[in-house]
RNA sequence: GCCGGGAUGGUGGAACUGGUAGACACAAGGGACUUAAAAUCCCUCGGCAGCAAUGCUGUACGGGUUCGACUCCCGUUCCCGGUACCA
C-alpha cells in the first residue's frame, strides 16, 4: 500500500466495494425514515460538462449526508433521452438517432460513476424506452377521457421546401435553418392539454413551497398571471356583432373614450377592407416583434378604423382604433381605453387628439388631469349614478348593473395558456391516437399500449421519417375495425420531464405509472436539485402533471401529496472567463481532464468549495489545484497519529477538541440550513490546518489527534468520499466512511471556562481581555479597566453606560468629566 | 417599465438573530529545504501614516436609527436574472 496520496489507485478501488457492498440502493422494505434526493437527470449529449458535474456534485454531497444521519436514502438518475439533439446528430452522422441516444448514454453513465456519484443505478430510466413512455401514452388517453386533452388548430412555424414544422431556435432571421427560405406561420391542427384547468390550483398551492427559492415562486406566479376584473360587451354601431373586452378597472368603465384593437382583430381587418392605409398600417403591425426588448424602444402607434363602439351603460358612441400595442394573443384582442386613468392609454389619446375624461379623484384632494394619468383607486365622478363610491365598491357596483344587463360579468384572466404537447418530430413517443374516418380521433386502448416508436427509421431534416413508415402509419381503427391512421404527431419532450421523479419511486414497475405505496414511501421529492433555467416551464408542468397523476387516482394527497418538490436548490452557472461555457466560445473546461489530473474528489471539492450553490461559479484552475493541495495536507495527518513524545498537555487537548466539536457543528449546520458547502468545506480546512499545528503528546493528546482525524475523515465523506473512505480504513476506523454515523457534537467539548471577549470604548475596539466565561458586567469591566492600553481610554472619563453582550463583547460608553 | 436578487481586499468568497469585517482559499511578494526544479514548509498581504507600538480610515454612494450597522430604515447609482405594452 502506497503511502502517497494515489487518487486514480484509491478511486477504483472504492468505487468497486462501494457497488459490491450495495450501499447506495434506496431500500423499498426498511423501517428507517425515507429521504429523496433528486437531481435533474441530464440530456445524453454525449458528454458531461462542468454544469452537471456541479449538480451532480452537490445532490451526491446531500445524499451521502442523509445516509450517513441514518435516512433510507432514494437518489436516481436518468436519462431525459427524446429530443431534437439526436435528430439532428442522426442527419450529420447517417445513423439512426436511438443508436446515437443509446451510446451516449453508454459514454455519459461510466464518466457519471467515474466521479464516484452514489446513484441507485437500479432504478435508472431512460425516457426514449418503450417501458417508460407507454405510461405517458396511457396518462394521456385518461386525460382524453376527461377532456383535459383536446385538439385544436395552432399556429407554427412552417418550411415549405422542407416540408416540416421548424422549432423556434430553429428559425434563424426569419429562415430556416436549413435551406434558409423564409419560415412561414400555418396553422395545423395540435394536441392541447388544458393546464389552464389547473392555473388556480397550481397558483394556490405555490403558497405551499416554503422551501423553494422566492424568486422561483414569483417567476412562476408571474407566467401564470392571474388578473381579476370584468369582461365587458360594447356594442359596434351599424351592426349586431359586439366588441367584448377584459378590464382589470370596470370602475374606470365611464371614463372610456376610444376603443383599441389589435391588428389581427376581425374588426380590425374589416376595417382594411376598404381602406388600404389601414391595411398597410396592419401589414405592418404584424411584422413587428412582440419581444420586450424591441417593445420597450417601439412607438406606440394607431390609426382610426372607422367603426364605432357603443358605451353598455351611456350608449355614447365612442371611435375604435387599431394599435400597435394591442396583443390578439392575451385576453379578447380588443381593449378599453380610458385615458384619465391609464399611463398608456393616456400617452397614446395625447399624441392623437383624443379626448381625456376623468371619473376617478383621490379620495383627498384634486388631481390635474391635463398633465399626467391618475391611475390609483379613488372617488368616482362624472359616472352618473356611480358618482361618489369608492373604487373597489364602484368595481362590484359596475359588474353588477353590467351583469343584469347582459352587457358583462365579472371575470378572471389568465397568461398561461394551454400546453401544446404535439411535436412534428421523429424522435419522440407517439401520441396514442388513432384517426378513424368514421369514428375521428379514437384513444389507442390500454391492451395495445405502448404505441411503439419504430427506432430504425432515418430522418433526413425534412418532415418526419413516420410519416413515409407505412407499418406504423396504417393500422386498423379500434372502435369500428375498419382501416385507420396513427397520429404522426409525438409528445413534446417536457412530456417526458414532468412525471419521471414519481416514476423512480417504482421505476421497474410494469403493472402502472407508479405505485401508489411506493409514492407513499418516497414521495414527495425531498430535495431537489437544478439550473434555474427550468425554473418555470419544466418545473410548472411538472407540478402540474402531479396533480394530473394524483387526480387519475394514481395516488392520493396522503400518499403523493400535492406537490412533487417540497425544497428545491437552483444552483448557479458555471463560468469561465466571466461567461457561460459554451463550445462556440471555446472556453470549456473539460472534467475529464480534470479527473485525470487530480481525481474524481478533487474535482468535486472545487465545485463545492469555490462558491455557494446558488451563485455562479468561476472556474479557476489555480484554485482546483488549492483543492488537491488540501486533500495532500489532510492525508499526511495520518503520518503524525503515533507522535506522543512528551507529556499530556490538558489545555492543549481541550482547545483542539473545542476546535473538533466547533467543526462538527458547523458543518452539520450547513447540511441542516442553506446547504453552504463553501463554508462547510473551509471549516473543515480550518480543523485540518488546527490539527497540523496541533502536537499530539501523551495519551489524551494522542487520543484527541485521532478524534480530529477521524471526525475529519467522517465529514469529508459526502464531498470527497474516495478519500475519505480510504483515510477512514487507514485509521483503523470500523466502518468506512460512506455509512458510518455521522459525529455528534459533544457539547461539554464547547464549554469554555475562559473567554475572550473583545472589548469597545464607544462601539470602537480597543482590545480585548481573557475572563471567566460566567463573569459579570462588573468583573469584565473591572478587567478591562486593569488593562492599561484599555484603560487609557477609559482615563479622565466618565462612564455612562456599559453593555456585555455575553461571549462576545463588552462595550463602554463614556464622556469627558 | 415591472418583479426578484445583488454590490465586501488583486480574485473567489466568510461574518449566527444588530455585537471583534475580511474566516477559508486563490493570486502576489519574501524566506527555508534542494546541485537544480517540482513538491513541501514558514512569513507578509484592505488603504493611509509610522522603524515599531499604535493611530486614523474602510463593506457601491448620500442620509438616518442605535451604546454599536456589511446587517435595520429612507433616498441614489450601477450590475445580474426573469418578464407581460397584460388591458
Amino acid at each position: 500500500m502506497s503511502d502517497r496520496y494515489e487518487a486514480q489507485q484509491i478511486e477504483a478501488k472504492w468505487q468497486q466495494k462501494w457497488d459490491a457492498a450495495g450501499i447506495d440502493a434506496a431500500r423499498d422494505d426498511d423501517d428507517r425514515e425515507s429521504y429523496y434526493c433528486l437531481v435533474m437527470f441530464p440530456y445524453p449529449s454525449g458528454n458531461l460538462h462542468m454544469g452537471h458535474v456541479r449538480n451532480y456534485c452537490l445532490g451526491d454531497a446531500v445524499a451521502r449526508y442523509k445516509r450517513m444521519r441514518g435516512f433510507n436514502v432514494l437518489h436516481p438518475i436518468g436519462w431525459d433521452a427524446f429530443g431534437l439533439p439526436a435528430e439532428n446528430a442522426a442527419i450529420k452522422h447517417h445513423r439512426p438517432p436511438a443508436e446515437w441516444t443509446y451510446s451516449n448514454i453508454d459514454q455519459m453513465r461510466s464518466q457519471l460513476k467515474r466521479l464516484g456519484l452514489s446513484y441507485d443505478w437500479s432504478r435508472e430510466i431512460a425516457t426514449c424506452r418503450p417501458e417508460y413512455y407507454r405510461w405517458e401514452q396511457w396518462m394521456f388517453t385518461r386525460l382524453m377521457e376527461k377532456g383535459l386533452a383536446y385538439q385544436a388548430e395552432a399556429e407554427v412555424n412552417w418550411c415549405d421546401p422542407c416540408h416540416t414544422v421548424l422549432a423556434n431556435e430553429q428559425v434563424v432571421d426569419g429562415v430556416c435553418w436549413r435551406c434558409d427560405t423564409p419560415v412561414i406561420k400555418k396553422n395545423l391542427k395540435q394536441w392541447f392539454i388544458r393546464i389552464t384547468d389547473y392555473a388556480e390550483e397550481l397558483l394556490a398551492d405555490l403558497d405551499k413551497l416554503t422551501g423553494w427559492p422566492e424568486k422561483v415562486v414569483g417567476m412562476q406566479r408571474n407566467w401564470i398571471g392571474k388578473s381579476s376584473g370584468a369582461e365587458v360587451s360594447f356594442g359596434i354601431e351599424g351592426s349586431d356583432e359586439t366588441l367584448d373586452i377584459f378590464t382589470t378597472r370596470p370602475d374606470t368603465l365611464m371614463g372610456v373614450t376610444y376603443m383599441a384593437v389589435a391588428a389581427a382583430h376581425p374588426l380590425a381587418q374589416k376595417a382594411a377592407e376598404n381602406n388600404p392605409e389601414l391595411a398597410v398600417f396592419l401589414d405592418e403591425c404584424s411584422r413587428i416583434s412582440t419581444k420586450e426588448a424591441d417593445v420597450e424602444t417601439m412607438e406606440k402607434k394607431g390609426m382610426a378604423t372607422g367603426f364605432h363602439a357603443i358605451h353598455p351603460i351611456s350608449g355614447e358612441l365612442v371611435p375604435v382604433w387599431v394599435a400597435n400595442f394591442v396583443l390578439m394573443g392575451y385576453g379578447t384582442g380588443a381593449v378599453m381605453s380610458v385615458p384619465a386613468h391609464d399611463e398608456r392609454d393616456f400617452d397614446f389619446a395625447r399624441k392623437y387628439g383624443l379626448r381625456i375624461q376623468q371619473v376617478i379623484k383621490p379620495a383627498d384632494g384634486d388631481w390635474d388631469i391635463e398633465s399626467a394619468a391618475f391611475t390609483e383607486a379613488g372617488i368616482l365622478i362624472n359616472s352618473a349614478q356611480f358618482d361618489g363610491l369608492a373604487s373597489a365598491d364602484a368595481k362590484q357596483a359596475i359588474i353588477e348593473w353590467l351583469s343584469e344587463n347582459d352587457k358583462g360579468s365579472e371575470r378572471v384572466q389568465y397568461r398561461l395558456r394551454d400546453w401544446l404537447v404535439s411535436r412534428q418530430r421523429y424522435w419522440g413517443s407517439p401520441i396514442p391516437v388513432i384517426h378513424c374516418q368514421d369514428c375521428g380521433e379514437v384513444a389507442v386502448p390500454d391492451d395495445q399500449l405502448p404505441v411503439i416508436l419504430p427506432t430504425h427509421l432515418q430522418p433526413t431534416g425534412g418532415a418526419s421519417p413516420l410519416n413515409e413508415c407505412d407499418e406504423f402509419r396504417h393500422t386498423t381503427c379500434p372502435k369500428c375495425g375498419k382501416a385507420a391512421e396513427r397520429e404522426l404527431d409525438t409528445f413534446d419532450t417536457f412530456m417526458e420531464s414532468s412525471w419521471y421523479m414519481n416514476r423512480y419511486t417504482s421505476a421497474r414497475n410494469e403493472q402502472a405509472m407508479v405505485d401508489a405505496e411506493a409514492m407513499n414511501r418516497w414521495a414527495a421529492v425531498d430535495q431537489y436539485i437544478g439550473g434555474v433555467e427550468h425554473a418555470v416551464l419544466h418545473l410548472l408542468y411538472a407540478r402540474f402533471y402531479h396533480k394530473l397523476m394524483r387526480d387519475a387516482g394514481l395516488f392520493t394527497s396522503e400518499q403523493g401529496g400535492d406537490e412533487p418538490f417540497k425544497n428545491l436548490l437552483t444552483q448557479g452557472m458555471v463560468l469561465k472567463d466571466g461567461t457561460k461555457m459554451s463550445k462556440s466560445k471555446g472556453n470549456t473546461v473539460d472534467p475529464k481532464a480534470i479527473i485525470e489530473n487530480f481525481g474524481a474528489d478533487t474535482a468535486r471539492l472545487f465545485t463545492l468549495f469555490a462558491a455557494p450553490p446558488e451563485k455562479e461559479l468561476e472556474w479557476n484552475d489555480a484554485g482546483v489545484e488549492g483543492g488537491f493541495r488540501f486533500l495532500k495536507r489532510v492525508w499526511r495527518l495520518l503520518e503524525r497519529l503515533d507522535l506522543c513524545e512528551g507529556e499530556d498537555e490538558a489545555a492543549a487537548v481541550k482547545q483542539v477538541r473545542r476546535t473538533i466539536h466547533a467543526t462538527i457543528q458547523r458543518v452539520t449546520h450547513a447540511f441542516e440550513h442553506g446547504f453552504a458547502f463553501n463554508v462547510a468545506i473551509a471549516a473543515l480546512m480550518e480543523l485540518a490546518n488546527a490539527l497540523q499545528d496541533y502536537k499530539p503528546a501523551g495519551t489524551s493528546g494522542k487520543a484527541a489527534y485521532r478524534e480530529g482525524v477521524e471526525a475529519l475523515a467522517t465529514m469529508l465523506a459526502p464531498f470527497v468520499p474516495h478519500f475519505a473512505c480510504e483515510l477512514a480504513e487507514r485509521l483503523g476506523m470500523a466502518e468506512i466512511a460512506v455509512v458510518a454515523g455521522w459525529p455528534e457534537v459533544d457539547e461539554a467539548a464547547l464549554v469554555q471556562d475562559e473567554i475572550t471577549l473583545a472589548v469597545q470604548i464607544q462601539g470602537k475596539r480597543r482590545g480585548e481581555i481573557i475572563i471567566a466565561k460566567d463573569a459579570g458586567q462588573d468583573e469584565a469591566l473591572a478587567a478591562a479597566q486593569a488593562d492599561d492600553s484599555i484603560n487609557k481610554w477609559l482615563d479622565g472619563m466618565q462612564i455612562v453606560k456599559v453593555i456585555l453582550v455575553p461571549g462576545r463583547l463588552l462595550n463602554v460608553v463614556v464622556k469627558p468629566q
